[in-house]
DNA sequence: CTGTATCCTTTTAGATACTG
DNA sequence: CAGTATCTAAAAGGATACAG
């Protein structure tokens, strides 16, 4: 994966809080910010974020979704049936990062690029 | 972490290019949206910068900002005066960001922090 | 299908010391 | 003041195998 944004490697920074700390943490790790993307436009199944991520592996998907899910931005859904399904969506508290999503890919369209 | 693009071999819907990837790539590093952030509102200088961020250690500081150059995101003026002078202006082409690090800053206050 | 468990590599960041 | 040079550590992600 490209580099994104990351928390800190090393130790933690004695943190001045920055306005942009909430969100940066919210949005830790190579993929969180895709993840979120995708679950935008509608919920999705683990195997379709899978696909239309192209190139994560599962154990770094399920491990961002769980982080995800810890943090309130999105909720797990379990539907009884076989083989099991489990779905994925923002909660409100997620759809509250539209805006930055939606500046990133503005930006990324300027810049002249393929839609997703 | 130079990703390993995966070459779609042959399956069905591969590896899109997510409008979100640009940006991400720009904002790379701990650090960086939060380096400009502060130089969105006016030049500044190395030291000046590391007070502002508050824990980032030289090396990385001028690490990020060497990288931001590369990119054309920050522009880097050396003022001959004894002891040196150096500031750092985001170029216009880093103004673009700014909706994006604004999106993240009013989140952030949203969220109840503390201005900068 | 939806994950977990290992093991390993890469990527950054932190600590510290030192220079023009 | 504005960096560079080393060295270390830790986090993140990748490969792979396997389970319910």
């Amino acid at each position: 994966m490209t580099k994104t944004i990351r928390p800190s490697s090393g130790r933690a920074a004695p943190p001045p809080d920055c306005p942009l700390d909430h969100c940066l943490r919210l949005l830790a790790g190579a993929w969180t910010a895709k993840i979120l993307w995708y679950l935008c436009e509608e919920p999705r199944r683990f195997g379709d974020l899978r696909r239309d991520l192209g190139g994560i592996t599962s154990k770094v998907l399920s491990s961002r979704l769980r982080e995800l899910e810890a943090k309130g931005i999105v909720s797990r859904e379990v539907i009884p049936v076989s083989p099991p399904q489990v779905s994925y969506r923002l909660t409100s508290l997620g759809k509250e990062l539209r805006p930055v999503l939606d500046a990133m890919a503005r930006l990324g369209e300027k810049a002249g690029q393929s839609s997703c």
